[in-house]
DNA sequence: TCTGGGGTCCTAGGACCC
DNA sequence: TCTGGGGTCCTAGGACCC
């Protein structure tokens, strides 16, 4: 919802945005390097759910150095090391030059760094959407223009990327690769287009003929399987996908065909929006050999139930849907969920539901990995106003992390009795067994909506 | 290639409502 | 009574992204 454009606002009256699309290279490493100088040049691969000295977990992020070598990222570590051996575990035998460092994620840090780059892009831009720690959008349209800037046939654009490029490596330290373009969808993938260290420019004029060339997996929302069956039509190319039959690529792929063939084409009239709320929270974790046993699983459910609680907690957000995700060897994910009557913040119940979901039918299951996950997320008020797209006070402190100072304050956060209360709702919302106290809700509601005729 | 963790959006079927 | 149509909410799964 928050995603809806204003009335008056759209694309349509503004042909010619500017858009950027800001991706740190390589970025785990590029923050390890921040910290350990003598990495720098090094073949460096940062190890998710991997521990020092050991052989299980996944590359978050691999350098361009270790790259040459065959690592990428998800790959799983213990493939990495056959490609690239560590560093420090170098024999007698063997050539340094064809070694590695291995890293542990460190999000925390990496955050801290993170903090630094988004308040250099928001000091530059307008509106900012922050699509994960190392990527982001600017509408930098009231900002600069498409015009060619007097010297020669750069456009205005490019100058202000390449502005906003070395603050970014000037103040933090790391490198980013910027894509401009008039819309998102392309922005993304000029970005893209010259990593590591790139700034790619396409014009309002240039945008069909940037993009005719490139292979359809370019396309953001084609994936291993969409590209698959894309190449059972023939096609291979963006400018196939372009040039492809509209009523075919819907029958086939629905309303995301019909989005796909837009993006090809060029057009994209998503407006870029502020990074809004969170719809869900979860957290999981692999177990290091798959197990059947029940103490083991619910102990883990248990801690996860508890992460996931606190995080919501932190974040001020009541959750109305407690879910759990179970995943069995080889990998079959699946999912079950129970919603409540109503939101609440209450520890306890994620941790009794999940469980609950758990015995009901994975009791006996051997099992790879586990997951806690809240959703149906509402918050408290502090933030209605952006919902108006009143953003009054805000924009005129640009906090460097507007989401974290949000969460202190709302931790003073509305009771789900204050909130029942306000809703009509009989307060006893977090009475220990919330699924009769929806009753209560529902009915109110029921009531309501029977006012309207039918016969 | 035996696979880590955190998300988003879409679809489809069923229950339930008027 | 197998007879319509329109709508919402919920659950589960899948594709995709970083």
């Amino acid at each position: 919802m928050a995603e809806e454009t204003l009335p008056g606002t759209t694309s349509d009256d503004r042909p010619d945005r500017i858009v950027l699309h800001v991706d740190m290279d390589c970025f785990y490493a590029a923050c390890e390097r921040l910290r350990e100088p003598s990495l720098a040049d090094e073949p460096l691969v940062v190890g998710m759910g991997y521990e020092s000295g050991e052989t299980h977990g996944a590359v978050a992020t691999a350098s361009y150095e270790a790259r040459a070598f065959g690592v990428e990222s998800a790959q799983p570590i213990s493939t990495a090391l056959d490609r690239l051996p560590r560093r420090a575990d170098v024999g007698p035998g063997d050539d340094p030059a064809e070694t590695g460092y291995y890293r542990t994620v460190d999000l925390e840090f990496y955050k801290s760094i993170a903090a630094e780059v988004k308040s250099i892009l928001h000091d530059c831009a307008d509106v900012v959407r922050e699509v994960s720690i190392d990527e982001a959008y600017l509408d930098v349209t009231d900002r600069t223009a498409w015009d060619l800037a007097p010297a020669g046939d750069r456009t205005l654009a490019e100058g202000y990327a390449r502005y906003v490029k070395q603050r970014i490596d000037r103040e933090v330290g790391v490198a980013a690769s910027i894509g401009v373009a008039p819309n998102m969808s392309t922005a993304k993938i000029a970005s893209d287009f010259d990593k590591p260290d790139g700034l790619v420019v396409v014009r309002p004029g240039e945008v069909r003929s940037f993009l005719e060339p490139l292979p359809v997996e370019e396309v953001h929302g084609v994936g291993p399987v969409t590209a698959r069956e894309l190449g059972s039509l023939g096609i291979e190319t963006a400018g196939d996908l372009a040039a492809a039959d509209s009523s075919v690529l819907e029958s086939n792929f629905g309303s995301r065909g019909r989005e796909l063939h837009e993006r090809a084409r060029g057009y994209d009239k998503r407006e870029v929006t502020p990074t809004g709320r969170p719809k869900s929270l979860s957290r999981e974790s692999a177990f290091t050999e798959p197990t059947t046993e029940a103490e083991a699983k619910r102990e883990v459910v248990r801690a996860l139930a508890a992460d996931v609680a606190d995080r919501a907690q932190s974040r001020g957000a009541m959750y109305r849907t407690i879910g759990i995700k179970v995943v069995v060897p080889p990998f079959d994910i699946s999912t079950r969920a129970r919603s409540l009557s109503g939101p609440v913040d209450d520890p306890d119940l994620v941790e009794s539901v999940a469980l609950d979901l758990l015995d009901a039918e994975f009791g006996d299951a051997r099992v790879r990995k586990l997951g806690v996950r809240v959703s149906n997320l509402s918050f408290s008020d502090a933030d209605q106003s952006s919902l108006d797209g009143w953003e009054t006070s805000d924009s005129d402190t640009p906090s460097p992390s507007g989401a974290e100072s949000e969460a202190k304050t709302e931790h003073e956060r509305e009771t789900p009795d204050a909130r029942a209360t306000r809703d009509g709702v009989k307060q006893d919302t977090e009475a220990s067994n919330p699924g009769d106290s929806r009753s209560d809700g529902s009915k109110t509601r029921r009531g309501q909506s029977s006012l309207v005729e039918f016969d």
